[in-house]
RNA sequence: GACCGCCUAGCUCAGUUGGUAGAGCGCUUCGUUUACAUCGAAGAGGUCAGGGGUUCAAGUCCCUUGGCGGUCACCA
């Protein structure tokens, strides 16, 4: 054995050997209890960063952990096409070579996009590989492979056969930059210094006026009313009469709503319901007209009148505040606090804008899938996040599932002529416009994978399927029982549901929540037994990694290169617990990359002491006291990491095994033996192959690599209880 | 505003059902013969944020105050 021990070189020969004895791949045993993790689908949009180095790690250790149990294991490997992040990603790409996706078109696109995440997806994989990760990659899956995507597909046919899915007129966040609908958990808001704008609004045939209090003044142009609360003693008499909207010279009424707040601003509010949500809200209720004076560009339109037509709406606020103050219907302005929402994906704010879109009703499933949590039939780890599901389960509004991006999955839903598109679709798809141009058709709507051949009711024969593609949570929302191909497949029967799903809590309502509703929903079972939440990884100074700040980011290949896998899937580990960030550091890397050389060294002296041995068996510990006392010290440690593995205490297992390797084996034991070298030799070994094996999930390169040295030189044929396994990565595990 | 979490050694954090305060890194002193300097030996360093309560016993349970962070929410 080397003085040191050489992840570099070892690794990738010992991860080969595994992957070639197909130690990865799981056999369908009747008699055997399944085990199975769907990895959560990194976004094929880059490379794999710290974060994910650490998910693969948990993850790791509890398929090695359970496989040694004696469980058939699948950990199935996948990448994700990320919609919405890669085509964002992606036209950043494009935006540096000076070009745009339009420029490309929609095809081209789409195959560009494809490419991209294909590559990005084998340097993903070869990340995955190279931290030990001991999936099955014979079952490895992307989200837009066929298999997949149909299984997506029926499940939305099933959707809509229930009367689950609609189409209809939204307030929806939109974002102009990626010019596309966002669903709610999709905008982050950030609180802004502003100002609240007050506005008098004159009584028509009065000297009266009412006077709003408003944060936006360029959605003023498309007021249609102004509303007051119905308990609002000071508006009274003013309910129901007739206002004239200043600069557009509309005349708009007073309505009554109990949405209002009497005590915020004047306690009367202007409605815009094309550019306000609540507003929106307030004018179906009382039937007032949508007029959209933003457009999808965030800039007014024609609708706001010449004066201000094509304006950002920043431009238009200050004119419109000028004008204002001329004409004398300025009242005054305030400092402010507000919050603005912003993409979550690239950061530009958003617009609440008034379109046509597609959504799923939620309601029932997440009913359904609050219960199972409650019922306990599904536990989350840590538990406080039970709450916090509760908590949205319980809000839950209906899902916007349409996007209008390129990169996705294509919604399998026709119209009958061009007549079904929304004037959104329209103006967003110029070329489709212009091919269908002379297309009949009444708009009939048809949702299958392909339209009937003539319309059951005008007898067109044009379907024209709808450009917008599905929100991507919809495709990974269902990767749990879509990997393993629901219905039919043997995989499905035997592993689903799946054992455990191991993620960050960041997409707790992303993805997790939408997993149990829709695996509920389609499978009639649940979609994992437990929910084990990770925290962030941090750097140094406690902030979010990123690699706009390389000095404290750490990338896995490169630290792996420097420092091992085992070094860095343990720095991740060691002292963590479920739900709380991590800070990583470079400190703590060494700190363990002298663990791992120092279990190595401590192997290399039994080596040693093996290589001058004359006589001795294997399995024939001594009775001399320090052999019992070192075997009773390891027993306790045993039953104590069983015990925390089983609770998914991983950090705390590691710790234990860190000081019984370290200060009771080697610096008690090992210095005990100095003088009775070859008596303690088969208590030396004992003892080490069995915290090697209770490593090894965590460390599994050095663990194996000590296990193979030592088997070849003590007992290459197996004939003893503690060598009869061919690799560490298959023994069994030991508990009491 | 609601909910959740955090405040433990200089730094970063563990601490399971309440039972004598822990780790890593850093720091001090010493150590080059036989596994390991990616090491060894010895050591310093904490009224567990403040206050109150339950208990034979509280970092741990309850109440409360303060600071920090997070998530959710339609206040124009």
């Amino acid at each position: 054995m080397e003085k040191r021990f050489d992840p570099v070189k070892t690794e990738k020969e010992l991860y080969g050997f595994w992957e070639s004895q197909g130690y990865f791949t799981p056999e369908i045993e009747k008699n055997k209890e399944s085990y199975c993790i769907v990895m959560p689908p990194p976004n094929a949009n880059g490379s794999l960063h710290v974060g994910h180095a650490y998910f693969v790690t948990l993850q790791d250790i509890m398929a090695r952990w359970q496989r040694m149990k004696g469980k058939s294991v699948l950990w199935l490997p996948g990448a994700d096409h990320a919609s919405i992040a890669t085509q964002v990603t992606f036209e950043r790409e494009l935006a540096k070579k000076g070009k745009t996706r339009f420029d490309l078109g929609r095809e081209s696109f789409y195959r560009a996009c494809f490419e991209f995440t294909q590559k990005n997806k084998q340097k993903m994989y070869l990340q995955l590989k190279q931290l030990g990760a001991s999936c099955d990659w014979s079952r490895e899956k992307f989200t837009l492979d066929e298999d997949v995507t149909k299984i997506g597909y029926e499940t939305f046919y099933q959707l809509n056969k229930d009367n689950l899915v609609y189409r209809d007129w939204r307030s929806v966040s939109w974002c102009p930059r990626c010019s596309t609908a966002l669903s709610d958990l999709e905008v982050n808001y950030k609180e802004e210094d502003s100002k609240l704008w007050y506005i008098s609004y004159p009584l028509k045939g009065s000297e009266e006026n009412i006077i709003v209090a408003t944060t936006r003044p360029e959605t003023m142009l498309g007021d249609t009313a102004v509303a007051v609360n119905p308990k609002d003693k000071r508006y009274k008499n003013m309910i129901g009469k007739t206002v004239i909207l200043p600069l557009m010279n509309r005349e708009i009424p007073i309505v009554a709503d109990e949405m209002v707040d009497k005590e915020f601003g004047t306690g009367a509010v202007k409605i815009t319901p094309a550019h306000d949500p609540d507003d929106f809200a307030v004018g179906q209720r009382h039937n007032l007209e949508v007029i959209s004076v933003i457009g999808f560009d965030a800039k007014m339109t024609f609708e706001a009148g010449k004066d201000f037509e094509g304006l950002t709406t920043i431009d238009a606020r200050n004119k419109i505040i000028e004008m204002l103050k001329s004409k004398g219907y300025f009242v005054k302005e305030e400092k402010h606090r507000h919050r603005v929402g912003m993409c979550e994906r690239c950061k530009t704010i958003v617009e609440p804008l008034v379109s046509l879109q597609w959504f799923i009703k939620m309601n029932d499933m997440a009913k359904k899938a609050s219960d199972a949590v409650k019922k306990g039939e599904i536990k989350i780890i840590p538990k406080r996040f039970e709450k916090t599901y509760f908590n949205w389960m319980d809000n839950i509004r209906d899902w916007c599932i349409s996007r209008q991006l390129w990169w996705g999955q294509r919604l399998p839903i026709w119209y009958c002529g061009l007549k079904g598109l929304s004037q959104l679709q329209k103006a967003l798809n110029p070329d489709l416009v212009e091919k269908h141009k002379n297309s009949k058709g009444c708009g009939e709507v048809f949702i299958g994978d392909k339209p009937p051949g003539k319309c059951p009711k005008c007898g067109n024969d044009v379907y024209i399927q709808d450009p917008d593609t599905f929100d991507t949570w919809f495709s990974s929302g269902q990767w749990p029982y879509s990997t393993l191909g629901y219905p039919d497949s043997k995989d499905y029967k035997y592993f689903y549901p799946t054992s455990v799903m191991e993620t960050g809590y960041e997409i707790l309502f992303f993805w997790v929540a939408r997993m149990i509703m829709l695996g509920i929903y389609r499978t009639g079972k649940i979609p994992f037994k437990d929910v084990y939440l990770h925290g962030l990884i941090r750097d140094a100074f406690g902030q979010k990694m990123s690699k706009s700040k390389p000095e404290t980011a750490i990338d896995p290949t490169d630290t792996i290169n420097i420092y091992g896998a085992d070094a860095l899937r343990m720095s991740l580990v060691f002292g963590a617990s479920a739900g709380t960030d991590v800070i990583a550091t470079k400190e703590k890397i060494e700190g363990m990359r002298n663990f791992a050389n120092k279990i190595w060294n401590a192997s290399r002296f039994i080596s040693l002491i093996l290589k001058d041995a004359k006589k001795f068996e294997i399995d024939k510990i001594s009775n001399h006291k320090d052999d019992i006392s070192v075997l009773k010290r390891y027993k306790s440690i045993e039953v104590k990491i069983n015990s925390d593995l089983e609770k998914y205490r991983f950090g705390q297992a590691l710790e234990i095994l860190y000081h019984f390797l370290w200060d009771d084996y080697c610096s008690i034991y090992i210095e005990q033996t100095k003088d009775r070298r070859e008596e303690a030799l088969p208590a030396l070994l004992n003892v080490l192959v069995n915290s090697l094996k209770l490593l090894h999930p965590f460390a599994p390169f050095v663990t194996e690599a000590i296990y193979q040295s030592l088997r070849k030189q003590a007992d290459p044929k197996g004939s003893s209880e503690l060598f009869k396994d061919k690799a560490l990565m298959i023994s069994v595990w030991p508990s009491a």
